[in-house]
DNA sequence: GTGCGTCACTTGAACGCTCAACCACGGCCT
DNA sequence: AGGCCGTGGTTGAGCGTTCAAGTGACGCAC
């Protein structure tokens, strides 16, 4: 057993403030859409996928992937969801085993009048502090982080 | 109202590897804490913090700034770490209003046990995927961040 | 075609977090 | 001295997330 590797000044710096983004920028983002329409984050975030999706559903897992989250996470979400008439569960024709989560009209609705109020809240309480550069240096940064948490993430595929 | 701005590619992929980092590098830090020692990262990070802090204690309030928590999940987390003996609160001497959570010995042990593993997994899921001069551009673009989000946040303390 | 492992998902219980209400103290102001 | 507001902290209820266990369905081996 050897001496670790503490970490350095720059990695410190690094380390701390992601950190910090990670509790402070979801909290602001949950804040902004709570008070505009009873929804989560992780809701919306769900629902967006969905309505950027082929026919508006996708299978359980896919929709999972797609969110970074646990299949259980998603299944308890959608019921949610469902419950508010946003979202609808059907089976899927080819493979009985799999769900695929539909997004309901009165979903799409929801979310088109909640987009506009999170994109300015995402530039408010984000993009807004960098310039083009930092941009596209952190989306270069934040997918070489991503591939080396899940090597085949979906914001990682081709095309 | 004017139509928002929507996001373009580059913001875009910024945006989603932030939220995917989000979800996904807390879960793989807190997964090696929890089977390393039944501790979440959260609960690491307040005595990493009281560790570090003059006479290993502050008050809860400095605390909760430092974990950028809010309060109430501070106190609950405490009183959480103080039944397992890790840590301890005391009253402030000048200010009766304040309490200081103190790091107990039990507590800065399991830290120094817990401490190698953790660095090593900070590394292994986050800074081993990147160069230096990534590294130095995301403390930079990091600490950009936190300021539009608290711009008297702690770690951007001069001194 | 029967068995068996895997896949896709669901569920319930335990745990953690958030939110609002609350309390006590300190620092004012008059 | 009394009244007041702001500060520092705690608590309990409600909700969300995680974890482990369970249910079918698919597909491959033989």
């Amino acid at each position: 057993m050897t001496e670790p590797r503490w970490l350095n000044a720059d990695e410190r710096r690094a380390w701390l403030a992601l950190l910090s983004i990670n509790t402070m920028l979801p909290a602001a983002l949950d804040n902004q859409l709570h008070t505009a329409g009873k929804v989560s984050l992780f809701d919306y975030n769900v629902m967006a996928m969905l309505s950027e999706a082929e026919g508006r559903f996708l299978p359980m897992s896919e929709l999972a992937a797609r969110t970074s989250s646990s299949l259980s996470r998603l299944s308890h979400v959608v019921t949610k969801l469902e419950k508010r008439g946003w979202l609808e569960r059907r089976p899927h024709p080819g493979d009985a085993r799999v769900t695929t989560a539909h997004l309901a009209d009165a979903g799409m609705a929801t979310l088109v009048a909640l987009a506009p109020g999170h994109v300015e809240a995402v530039r408010a309480k984000f993009l807004d502090a960098l310039t083009e550069r930092d941009v596209a240096d952190l989306a270069r940064i934040g997918e070489k982080i991503v591939a080396r948490l899940d090597d085949d993430h979906w914001i990682l595929r081709e095309n």
